[in-house]
RNA sequence: GGGCGAUUGGCUCAGUGGUUAGAGCACGCGGUUCACAUCCGCGGGGUCACUGGUUCGAAUCCAGUAUCGCCCACCA
C-alpha cells in the first residue's frame, strides 16, 4: 500500500506509472514480468502504423486507446498479448509534406536529386520519429517496443521484395501500358482510390470537325461532324470521331473522313455502341491516351493512341504551336481560335465530376503509362471467401456489404509510383527490354531471359505504393517470409483496428495479399472505429484548423479522461463528435474514482494491521449493506464481460461510469461511513464493512483498468492486495463475479427507494437540508431484519431520526399525536411518515403537503388505468407470454395498493 | 446512378419488441455532514423526423417519405 496524495494530479500519476511498467517488462509477452498462462491462445492485435511524418491526432488517440483497452483486457485474462508498435513511411504523403518544407527553402525534389532528397527525407523522419512513438506513450500504450517495426526497415524491405518475386511468378503481378491517373503535381500515376471525384461546373463545347472530300482528300468548308467536349485540348490527340450505330442522323458519315484541327490530322467517323446518343450532339471525339471511355473504344477499333501531354501535364509532341504551353492556357487558346475560324458550334455550362488528388486536389490526367499492376481478382475471390465463410468477420457487420461490393467490381491494382521515397520495384530491365524480378537485395545476377550479366541490367526507377508495403504488415512485423517463431506463435493475428476510412486502402489489401501469400486470414475480427468529428461534426484537418493535439489534452486533463471519453462514445463504425465537456466528464469520473478510493484507504478500521493481506469479510459479520455493494459488483462484472463479447467499448465506459459512481460512490460508501464510523459495533463487524469496501473496489479497479490504466494502477498500488497478486494491476487477473445475492439487492434498493422518497419530499416540501425530521415507517416483517441492519444509514441520509419502525400503516401518527403537515412517502411495499418539526403544523403545511399528494395519485391513477386496460384486453392475456402476463398482474396489484394508500392519506389529511 | 448511416429532452448521445424511454452537459432550487465544489441532494424538460403497415404490444420490426452526412460509380 502507498499513500496517496489529496488531490488527484494525472501529470504526476501518468509519468511515473508508465515508467513502472517498463521497468518491470510487462509489456512484451514473453517479458520477464509476464504473468500469462501458456496454456492459453496468444492474442495478437493488427494496428494501422502511423505515418511517420504526421504529429498524431485525437483519431490516433482512439486508435491507440481501443487497441490499447483490447491488449490489456485480454493481457489480464492471461493471454500472451502482442501489440507491435510500428510506423509507415508514408510516400506519397511523406513527399508531400517534404516538398512543402523544401519549397520554403528555395529548392526542390529536381533541384536536390533523387539521392540527396532522399537523404533529407531520413533526416526529416528521424526527428519525427521519436515524437510520435512518445506520443503514443503518452497515451499509454502498452505496445512491446521492444518489437518497434518500420515499413522502411530492412525486414519490411525483404519482405516487400519476395512478396512482389511471388506475385509475379504467380502470374499476379504485371507490367503493362495502361491508362493510369496521372497527377502533374506529385509528377506520379496514383490508384483509383487516390482519386477524389469532385462536382464542377465546367463548359461543354460543340466543336465542329470539317469532313473529308472523298475525292479531293481536302476538308469540306460546308460539310462537318459536331462533337461535344469538355476538354478541347485533348482535341490534340483525337484518333476518330464516333457516334452511334442506329443514329440515322450520322448514319451516312460513317465510314468517311474528319480532319482534326491544328493538327490536322484525318481520321475516321466510327460507329461504336458506347456512344450514348442522347448526350451532346451524340458524336464523340475520340482520343484514347487520355480518357477512359476513349482508350477503351480505342483498343476496340485499333486506332493509334497518341499522347499529348507531359509528365507536368503541358501540352507535348504535337507538333503545334502549343507545345510547351500548359493544358488550361492551350484549352483556352484553342477555344478562341475554334471561335475564330468558325468552328465553335455553342458552349455552355456544364456540370461534371472531376477526378482530383487525394494528396495534393490537382486535376488528375489519365494518361497512358508503362506502368506495374497488381490482378486483383484472384485476391479478391479468396478475400470475399474469408468473410463469406466467417473465417474473418468484420464489425459493424454492416460493413460487409461495402466489403462486399468493392471486393466484386474491383479493377487491377496500379502500384508503381514515379516517386522516391518508398521501396524500389525490384524489377531489373535488360538492354532488349527482358524483364527480371528478384527477390534478393543485389538483384539477379543476369537478365533470365537472355542472360545478359547484372551489369547491364539497369533496375525500375519506380517504387511501389505505400499501401504495399502497409499491405503486408500483419506478417512482416512478425519475420515472413522467414519461418520465425513470432511468425508461428503470433500470426495469424486476433483483431485488427482501424478506421473505417481505410478499410479498402489497407484492411482489404493486407487480406488479399495475406491470403495468398501466408495461405491465412491475417486476423479474426476485423473492428471498423468510428471517425472522430470536431463539435460540429466537421471533419478534423488542418486546413480547418479544427485538429486537437492529443498531447495537449493529455497535458490538461490526462490521459486516462481522454481514453474513457473516447471509448465512452464509441459503437463500431460510428463517427463521434468529440469537445470538451466529454473530456470533462471524463476527468471528473477519474477525479471521483480517486477521491472514493482515498476514502476506503483512510478509514481501514484500527484492527487491519496497515500492509494486511485482502480478503473477502467473513460471511457472518456480513450485512446487507456490504451483501448488496458485492452483489452490485458481480452484476457489473457479468455485464462488462458480456458488453466486451460483442466489442461494445462504448457500453463498457457506461457500465462502469453507472456503477461506481452511482453505485459505489453514491450509495455503497455512504451506507459504509455509517458503519465504520459506529464505535459500538464490534470490530468485525466494521472490518467486514471495510474489506466488502475494498473487495468491490479492487474488481472495479480491474474492469476499469483497460480503459483508464494509469489511474486505476496508482489506485491499486493504494489498496491491499492477495498474496497471489502481482505488483502491478497491469499483470493482475481480470475479475471473476463473486455471484448474486438477488434478495438482498431487492431488499436494499426498496430501502433506498424509500430514503429517495424521503429526499424528494422534503425537498419538495422546502425542508430545510440541516433539519432532521421524525419519522416512523412502515416496513413489512420479512424486510424486517434487513432494515434494522440498515436503520441508522437510512436515519442519516433521510435525516430522519428518530425512526420509528411501526408494524401497521393503522399505527402510523400514534407518536407524535398528530399528522398535520407531515409528508408522505409510499415507496413500494414500504411506507414513511416524515413529521414536520421546522415549522408550525399548520393549514399551509397541510395545504402544501395535500397537494403534493394529489400530484402523486393522480399520476398512480393514470398507470394504474393503463395497466388496467393492459389486463382488460383479451388478446394480450390470451397471446402475451405468461411472464409477461404475470408481471402485469403484479404491477397492477402494486399500483392499486399504492392508489388506495395514497387515497387514506389525504382522507386523514382532511380538507 | 447505386449503396450505407443518422434523425430520441436546449446540446452530445445510450437504448433493437414487453411495466412509467435513460445518461452526461446545460438549466432551476437547496447544500461549509470529517473521499470528492472536478462535489452532494432535489427538480423541470422528450407525441423517440413523418406516413402507413405487422403485432396483444413498436423508439425498437417492415414499406415509403423528408432532411443531413458518408461511400462507391469510366458518360464525352
Amino acid at each position: 500500500m502507498t499513500d496517496l496524495p489529496k488531490a488527484y494530479t494525472p501529470r504526476d500519476v501518468e509519468g511515473a506509472i508508465y515508467e513502472r511498467w517498463l521497468a518491470a517488462d510487462v509489456f512484451a509477452p514473453d517479458g520477464a514480468g509476464s504473468t500469462a498462462d501458456p496454456a492459453l491462445p496468444p492474442f495478437t492485435i493488427t494496428q494501422p502504423p502511423p505515418n511517420v511524418t504526421g504529429s498524431l491526432h485525437l483519431g490516433h488517440a482512439q486508435r491507440t486507446a481501443v487497441e490499447d483497452l483490447l491488449v490489456r483486457h485480454a493481457r489480464m485474462r492471461g493471454h500472451r498479448t502482442l501489440f507491435l508498435p510500428g510506423l509507415d513511411h508514408a510516400s506519397i504523403a511523406a513527399q508531400f509534406v517534404l516538398d512543402g518544407i523544401l519549397a520554403k527553402e528555395g529548392e526542390s525534389r529536381q533541384t536536390l536529386g533523387r539521392e540527396r532528397y532522399l537523404e533529407r527525407m531520413r533526416a526529416f523522419s528521424d526527428t519525427t520519429r521519436p515524437v510520435m512513438l512518445a506520443q503514443q506513450r503518452r497515451v499509454g500504450a502498452s505496445a512491446d517496443w521492444g518489437r518497434l517495426r518500420y515499413t522502411m526497415d530492412e525486414g519490411s524491405a525483404k519482405a516487400v521484395r519476395v512478396a512482389f518475386d511471388r506475385l509475379y511468378r504467380d502470374g499476379l503481378a504485371y507490367r503493362t501500358e495502361a491508362l493510369v491517373n496521372w497527377c502533374p503535381g506529385c509528377r506520379t500515376s496514383v490508384s483509383d482510390l487516390e482519386v477524389v471525384p469532385t462536382p464542377e461546373t465546367g463548359t461543354l463545347w460543340s466543336v465542329r470537325y470539317h469532313l473529308i472530300d472523298p475525292a479531293t482528300g481536302q476538308p469540306l468548308p460546308d460539310e462537318g461532324i459536331v462533337v461535344a467536349t469538355t476538354r478541347p485540348e485533348t482535341i490534340l490527340g483525337d484518333v476518330a470521331v464516333a457516334v452511334h450505330p442506329d443514329d440515322d442522323r450520322y448514319r451516312a458519315m460513317v465510314g468517311r473522313m474528319a480532319r482534326i484541327p491544328f493538327v490536322e490530322r484525318d481520321v475516321p467517323v466510327i460507329a461504336d455502341e458506347a456512344v450514348d446518343r442522347a448526350f451532346g450532339t451524340g458524336a464523340v471525339k475520340i482520343t484514347p491516351a487520355h480518357d477512359q471511355d476513349d482508350y477503351a473504344t480505342g483498343k476496340r477499333h485499333g486506332l493509334p493512341m497518341p499522347t499529348v501531354l507531359a509528365d507536368d501535364a503541358t501540352i507535348a509532341d504535337t507538333g503545334t504551336r502549343y507545345d510547351g504551353m500548359d493544358r488550361y492556357e492551350a484549352r483556352e487558346l484553342i477555344v478562341a481560335e475554334l471561335a475564330s475560324r468558325g468552328d465553335l458550334v455553342d458552349q455552355k455550362p456544364h456540370e461534371m465530376i472531376i477526378g482530383r488528388c487525394q494528396r495534393s486536389n490537382d486535376v488528375l490526367e489519365p494518361r497512358l503509362k508503362t506502368q506495374w499492376f497488381i490482378r486483383t481478382g484472384p485476391l479478391a475471390e479468396r478475400a470475399l471467401d474469408a468473410t463469406r465463410s466467417g473465417r474473418t468477420r468484420i464489425l459493424p457487420e454492416r460493413f460487409e456489404k461495402t466489403w462486399e461490393h468493392w471486393l466484386t467490381g474491383i479493377r487491377d491494382w496500379n502500384v508503381s509510383r514515379q516517386l522516391w521515397w518508398g521501396h524500389r520495384v525490384p524489377a531489373w530491365y535488360c538492354p532488349d527490354g527482358h524483364v527480371t524480378v528478384s527477390p534478393e537485395e543485389a538483384g539477379p545476377a543476369a537478365c533470365e531471359v537472355c542472360g545478359r550479366p547484372a551489369a547491364e541490367l539497369q533496375q525500375d526507377p519506380d517504387i511501389f505504393d505505400t499501401w504495399f508495403s502497409s499491405g503486408l504488415w500483419p506478417f512482416s512485423t512478425l519475420g515472413w517470409p522467414d519461418d520465425t517463431a513470432d511468425y508461428r506463435t503470433y500470426y495469424p493475428t486476433s483483431v485488427m483496428e482501424t478506421g473505417y476510412d481505410i478499410i479498402f486502402f489497407w484492411v482489404a489489401r493486407m487480406m488479399m495479399l495475406g491470403l495468398h501469400l501466408t495461405d491465412r486470414e491475417p486476423f479474426h475480427t476485423v473492428y471498423l472505429s468510428g471517425l472522430i468529428r470536431d463539435p460540429e461534426g466537421q471533419k478534423m484537418s488542418k486546413t480547418k484548423g479544427n485538429v486537437v493535439d492529443p498531447l495537449a489534452v493529455i497535458d490538461e486533463t490526462g490521459a486516462d479522461a481522454l481514453r474513457f471519453a473516447l471509448i465512452h462514445g464509441a459503437a463500431a463504425g460510428q463517427d463521434q463528435r468529440f469537445g470538451r465537456t466529454k473530456l470533462e466528464n471524463a476527468r471528473n469520473f477519474a477525479n471521483k474514482l480517486w477521491n472514493a478510493t482515498r476514502f476506503v484507504v483512510g478509514t481501514r478500521p484500527p484492527s487491519v494491521a496497515e500492509g494486511a493481506e485482502r480478503r473477502l469479510p467473513t460471511e457472518a459479520h456480513l450485512g446487507p449493506a456490504e451483501r448488496w455493494i458485492l452483489s452490485r459488483a458481480s452484476a457489473t462484472v457479468a455485464a462488462v464481460d458480456a458488453a466486451m463479447a460483442d466489442f461494445a467499448f462504448g457500453e463498457v465506459t457506461r457500465l462502469l461510469y453507472d456503477a461506481i459512481w452511482n453505485e459505489f460512490c453514491d450509495w455503497g460508501v455512504e451506507l459504509a461511513k455509517v458503519r465504520l464510523s459506529d464505535e459500538t459495533l464490534p470490530a468485525e463487524t466494521r472490518e467486514a464493512t471495510w474489506w466488502a469496501l475494498v473487495e468491490a473496489l479492487d474488481t472495479y479497479l480491474r474492469l476499469l483498468h483497460p480503459i483508464m490504466p494509469f489511474v486505476t494502477e496508482a489506485l491499486w498500488a493504494a489498496i491491499p492486495h492477495r498474496a497471489t497478486d502481482p505488483d502491478l494491476l497491469i499483470v493482475a487477473r481480470w475479475p471473476a463475479p463473486l455471484g448474486r445475492d438477488e434478495r438482498v439487492e431487492a431488499e436494499v434498493d426498496a430501502i433506498l427507494d424509500l430514503v429517495r422518497g424521503l429526499r424528494n419530499a422534503r425537498a419538495e416540501s422546502r425542508v430545510a437540508a440541516a433539519t432532521w425530521l421524525p419519522t416512523e415507517v412502515v416496513v413489512p416483517v420479512a424486510m424486517g431484519p434487513t432494515f434494522e441492519a440498515l436503520r441508522p444509514a437510512v436515519e442519516r441520509l433521510a435525516r430522519a431520526r428518530p425512526l420509528d419502525r411501526r408494524l401497521s400503516r393503522e399505527a402510523l401518527g400514534q407518536g407524535s399525536g398528530t399528522t398535520d403537515g407531515a409528508l408522505t412517502v409510499i415507496a413500494g411495499e414500504l411506507e414513511a411518515l416524515a413529521h414536520r418539526v421546522d415549522e408550525a403544523a399548520d393549514g399551509a403545511g397541510r395545504g402544501a403537503e395535500r397537494a403534493r399528494l394529489e400530484r402523486e395519485l393522480a399520476d398512480a391513477r393514470g398507470w394504474l388505468a393503463s395497466a388496467r386496460d393492459r389486463l382488460a384486453n383479451e388478446a394480450f392475456m390470451a397471446k402475451a407470454p405468461a411472464n409477461v402476463v404475470e408481471g402485469a398482474r403484479a404491477r397492477e396489484a402494486e399500483l392499486a395498493d399504492q392508489v388506495a394508500r395514497l387515497e387514506d392519506r389525504l382522507a386523514d389529511l382532511g380538507s
